[in-house]
DNA sequence: CTTGGAATGTCAACAAGACTGACATAAACT
DNA sequence: AGTTTATGTCAGTCTTGTTGACATTCCAAG
C-alpha cells in the first residue's frame, strides 16, 4: 500500500477518494451518523410502546396519505405480515385510518388522524432538529453532496422511490 | 409558509436548504441509502445464519485487534449481554478469538483468527463495491460534504469514537 | 491482610420486529 | 366460472435488543 498521506497531486483525476481507507470512513460514518439519526425519535417512541417500524409507517403515510397498503409495503421493504402488525396497532390506537377504496374496493387507504398527525410531528420535529443543526453545521455544499452520495447508495428500485418522493410521481 | 419554490437569493447566506422539505429529503434519503449500505453484506451474512450483528463487531474487531469486550461495547451501542450472544457464536465458530488480559485478568482481548479475517474481508468487499461505486458516481467534492454531514449528526459521544478510529487515537 | 465495592464478563429469560408458510376473504379480471 | 390480486390473520422461527442474577477479578480502605 502507497502512502496515503502524502498530496494529493490534481490535474488529471485524483482517485485518493477511493482508497479502501477512505470508503471504510464512510462505511464507519455511515454506522454511527445512522445511530444519532434514529435516537431522537427512538426516545419519544420508547415513552409510548412503540418503535421504530411504527415511526416508519407513521412517517410515509403522512408524506402520501390515502397511499395503499401495497405501496407502503414496497416502499418499507418489508413483508406484509410485519407491516400488518404495525399497522393493526396504529388503527387500533387511533392514530391511523384505513378506508376502504372506492374505485377499486380490495385496497385499503391509509390516512393519519389528527392524533396520528401530532405524533407524526413530534416524531419528525425531533429528528429534524438533529438534521437541521447538521446541515447548519456543515454548510449548502456539503448537504447537497452528502444527498448525492446517499442517492447513488440506494437500490436503483428506492432510487425510484425516493425520487417519486421527493419530486412527485411523473 | 414562504414559496420554497422562488430563486434562490444568494450574496447574503442562502437559508434555502434549511427548509423543511430539505430537512425531509434528507430523511428520506438516510432511510433508503442505509437500506442499500446494508443490502449486500446481508445477503451474504444470511447464508450462514449469522446477522447484521455479527458483521458489526467482526468489523470492529478487525478495525482495533486486542480490544476489549467493554471497548467494543461502547462503540457498539449495545448492552454486553447482547454482545456476548453474539461474541460466543462467533468464539464457537472459531472466527474470533478471546485471549485473557495480561495486566487485568477480569479483560478479555478481541482477535479475528484467519477464519474471521477471511469473512471480514468478503463483507468488507461486499460493502466497499457499493460504496466505492456511489463514490466515483458522485465524485470527490461530494463525498466531502458526505462525510462532513454525516459527522455532525452523530452524537458527541460517537463523534469522538469515529475520530479516534480515523485518525488513531490521541 | 482482609473485606467490600467496582469492573468485567457470562448465563438465562423475555420482548420487538423481522421472516416464512398456510389459509381466508373479497373484489376484480378474463 | 375460474383465476388473479389485495389484504388480513394465525402460527412459528430467528435475530438482536432488553433486564436480572451471578461469578470472577481487581483495588483500596480499614
Amino acid at each position: 500500500m502507497s502512502d496515503a498521506r502524502s498530496a494529493p497531486v490534481y490535474g488529471g483525476e485524483s482517485l485518493l477518494f477511493l482508497t479502501d481507507e477512505q470508503l471504510r470512513q464512510g462505511i464507519e460514518a455511515m454506522f454511527f451518523a445512522y445511530r444519532g439519526f434514529t435516537a431522537d425519535p427512538d426516545r419519544i417512541l420508547a415513552e409510548m410502546a412503540y418503535g421504530r417500524a411504527h415511526h416508519r409507517a407513521i412517517h410515509f403515510i403522512n408524506r402520501a396519505p390515502g397511499t395503499t397498503v401495497n405501496n407502503l409495503l414496497s416502499i418499507l421493504g418489508v413483508t406484509k405480515q410485519s407491516l400488518n402488525r404495525v399497522l393493526r396497532t396504529l388503527i387500533a390506537d387511533g392514530l391511523v385510518e384505513s378506508r376502504v377504496g372506492t374505485v377499486d374496493k380490495r385496497e385499503r387507504h391509509l390516512f393519519l388522524t389528527d392524533a396520528g398527525r401530532a405524533l407524526e410531528t413530534k416524531l419528525s420535529d425531533a429528528q429534524r432538529a438533529r438534521m437541521r443543526a447538521a446541515y447548519k453545521d456543515a454548510g449548502p455544499e456539503a448537504v447537497a453532496g452528502f444527498k448525492q452520495v446517499l442517492e447513488a447508495m440506494m437500490d436503483t428500485s428506492m432510487q425510484r422511490a425516493y425520487r417519486n418522493l421527493k419530486d412527485g410521481p411523473t
